[in-house]
DNA sequence: TGACTTACTATGTCTGTCGTAGTATATTTA
DNA sequence: TAAATATACTACGACAGACATAGTAAGTCA
């Protein structure tokens, strides 16, 4: 079974969270589930990796964080939810036009 | 003009210089070209990333070194030339079909 | 002759990733 | 009901690859 490096992922993880993001609001645990499940299991971010992408994104102004409880009753442990700015989604969308550059670029030099 | 950033191409550059290097064996200023033109101007490896990366290379087996006069004749200054070895092969097919992994992985993460 | 190209080496900084560890609540299972 | 497991984080330090900066030195061309 061939695993994916981080190296290579490195600089498409606050893509990939974004891109969760963009459809809902989220918290650490759920989006590392979900880049899971989207994945197919191909790819598992690290926890540290993620909450340290969060802060970095923050700072960047590219995500906001709210604290709110799981349901509307208050019930379950408060969680740390992000919701994307307007700054984070021109990131993101930037992100993804060069991603298609990026692709065609490594392509060039792939089994030749 | 979008350009690349390094932090996408990190983890491939080890990839570029071994496809160009399994067609001959080459040094530094060749190599940077090579990438350059081959990429149609898209991504340009900076001296410093190429250097260290021979080091690195050489030194868990992909690439080997020789000294050798651009010519023949033994005119000109001498040059460090690399090769790949069967390792260094061996890691560039891995590279190549991880990218594979990688690209659908990402893929999924990207204008959704 | 002087600018420019070629062909490097040395050194130190920065950033994102990740290993390790710890805290604390909530839920499930024996 | 106690123990195990899942959830939801924070703190800290180490590491590797990329890169800025600077310098050396030979060869080429105007």
């Amino acid at each position: 079974m061939i695993e994916i490096s981080s190296d290579v992922i490195r600089g498409y993880n606050d893509t990939m969270i974004l891109s969760i993001l963009l459809k809902a609001p989220s918290y650490g645990y759920e989006i590392s589930k979900e880049i899971k499940q989207i994945s197919d299991g191909k790819y598992v971010i690290k926890e540290t990796t993620l909450y340290s992408a969060f802060t970095r994104m923050e700072k960047n102004g590219y995500i906001e964080s709210f604290v709110a409880n799981p349901d509307p009753e208050g019930n379950g442990k408060k969680r740390t939810y992000y919701r994307v700015t307007a700054a984070g989604e021109d990131y993101y969308h930037q992100k993804c036009e060069e991603w298609e550059l990026t692709k065609e670029v490594i392509q060039k030099f792939i089994n030749n």
